[in-house]
DNA sequence: CTAATATTTGACAACGTTGTCAATAAGTGG
DNA sequence: CCACTTATTGACAACGTTGTCAAATATTAG
């Protein structure tokens, strides 16, 4: 690779003219500037960021520690809301993977350390508990999309609860006073806040909780995979004395399998029977027909949240919950 | 961040010996190796990469460039693939996303370059042709996913004309003759190669193609957004004299669309129809009844094959085809 | 045309490493 | 205990930059 010292000697002048060049100094006569920018040109030079970064000790790269986050559809908006604001701030994003073993984090920990990042965005791929390495207080960080027990750090969560409480809104707003839940595994922290969130709509609108509306569409992580489907979950309910009028899937999944157990059944969204959502599955919920009304998990907004803390951060600890946003289509509607 | 020195100090030996410990340079004295230990674990001492960098003119880095890779589902495991073969050659992949712009890419190309790359994967996020920036041909690269119709690289793009073909193929083994074939966006180049493949396997079967039995699932680029829907395609073939009784969907969307048709008209896939598609969408084949068979996209080892090019590369330029897996549900089977 | 001032340029050190080579310390054989 | 070999350690340069400061050159005023 050509150097500073390789272009000073084609242009005739000494390395310092040219770092000043380079780095725009406008000290520098017009008629050398012409002349080392003409070298530059010729040699194909490009500052070397390692020996720049030596000088200045900065290293102008944010670590970005995913567990398996890019495995996941959308969630890699994450990545690019936070990649798009570091961007602004002429940072560059350094992404590691790591499968959920210790020794993998790591490495990923140290290499990260090591090339002197001067920050570091921790994001899981759906929201959890994680166990944060202890190295990670050397620089500024933050948690995204999961939070650490004990940890002082920033921590940008999704507001699990909020969405609940729309998406079930969504539906008393249309009238109906039965509304049936399809839940996720309920380890997962997204099922029971959604689910809180859930009966604040009911208790605030004055309807009564019923436990019995409330079904599980996937089993707990440590039962076997195949418990009660979404397909009889949802047919479960249709059988109740008080059938059910609408319907809060725990995920747009669970939203396909339910129009087909009402297909199968006769029954129409739309006319029948309304259905809110959550996610947004850009493969699933325009598809479905009518359009699934769905709440899109902001994973853009927390990226984007997560590489704002990092560069304000005035030790800021706080947890902040970022809202889904609602994606209204036609399912959450009756019209006849 | 505290140096060698800072250690050698506290140690109280030379720079140079603390410098022999961390490499693991067998010509230490226990005695001193032991001292050394102790003052890095008391300073937290961490080596610099970029001075190292500068020393061994080796950046360790390998510069992954995607067109949005990261946020179309599954296509992250392309990252994935590629980070895995990294990791195994004690590189790590720095990770930028580009937007379609020219001065994205070559901002993104630029700073990879300053930071010495060692490699470069320019990766699309669907199969397309795409313009590869100069400079890229200034350090080993690949292109995956996509290819640059006059340019010497390596490529490693899916074989889309054996996964039409195998899934075509996996419909005749059926018995089935007549096999509609709902394709994608003309534009992409998967709707074409894929065709191909589903003509070929009806020639291999003396079956002769019939173009009414293709019909177009989505419009074109730059045709309004509301043509013909997936539903309305297949009921025209449904209407068609002879009926088809098996289906190539363009992708797992579309097969979705096609399962709802098929229970709006109540026909049951496996036992009145048949159907195979592309992409296996976690979110949608394993949750459609019967499984959906579909033809996943070989992404993940498209990451793996473009990262070991990197590294074996002898001036290698061919194009690799890279085949999909089969992965069989039941919607292609008939059992009666 | 000279002195004073402003502009442009260059020498050198430093950033944190590692390679080279010489200096010192520790063993070994007689 | 001495000469000799071997093991251990350290001094110094170099990697490619930029900051500091002094030197050289150009410009201006008188």
């Amino acid at each position: 690779m050509v150097s500073i010292k390789q272009v000073a000697e084609q242009a005739g002048v000494s390395f310092k003219t040219v770092s000043r060049v380079v780095n725009k100094d406008p000290n520098v006569r017009e008629e050398t500037r012409a002349r080392v920018l003409e070298a530059i040109a010729a040699l194909n030079y490009r500052p070397n960021r390692a020996a720049r970064m030596m000088r200045n000790q900065e290293s102008g790269v944010i670590g970005f520690i995913s567990d398996e986050v890019v495995t996941q559809p959308y969630a890699g908006d994450l990545l690019i809301g936070a990649q798009q604001v570091a961007s602004l701030h002429d940072k560059v994003l350094m992404v590691v993977n790591i499968e959920n073993d210790r020794v993998g984090r790591q490495r990923a920990i140290d290499m990260l350390l090591e090339r002197r990042v001067e920050g570091l965005v921790y994001a899981s791929y759906y929201h959890k508990e994680v166990q944060v390495p202890q190295e990670m207080l050397q620089v500024p960080s933050v948690l995204v999309n999961c939070y650490a027990e004990n940890e002082a750090l920033a921590t940008f969560i999704p507001d699990e609860v909020q969405a609940g409480y729309d998406a079930t809104r969504l539906l008393i707003e249309q009238g109906h006073k039965i509304i049936g839940h399809i839940t996720l595994n309920p380890d997962i922290v997204a099922a029971v806040k959604r689910l809180e969130g859930y009966r604040k709509a009911l208790a605030e609108a004055g309807i009564a909780y019923d436990p019995l509306l409330v079904v599980q569409g996937e089993p707990r992580f440590d039962e076997a995979a195949n418990s009660v489907s979404v397909e009889q979950a949802v047919a479960a309910l249709l059988e109740l004395k008080h059938q059910p009028t609408a319907f809060v899937c725990g995920k747009d999944e669970f939203a396909m399998q339910a129009y087909f157990e009402f297909a199968k059944r006769g029954l129409q969204v739309g006319r029948d029977i309304a259905i809110t959502s959550f996610d947004n599955q850009r493969m699933i919920a325009p598809g479905l027909s009518p359009g699934l009304t769905t709440m899109a998990l902001p994973h853009f907004e927390m990226g984007q949240a997560a590489m704002n803390s990092i560069f304000n951060q005035g030790g800021d600890i706080a947890t902040r919950l970022i809202p889904f946003s609602v994606i209204e289509r036609q399912s959450h509607l009756l019209k006849n």
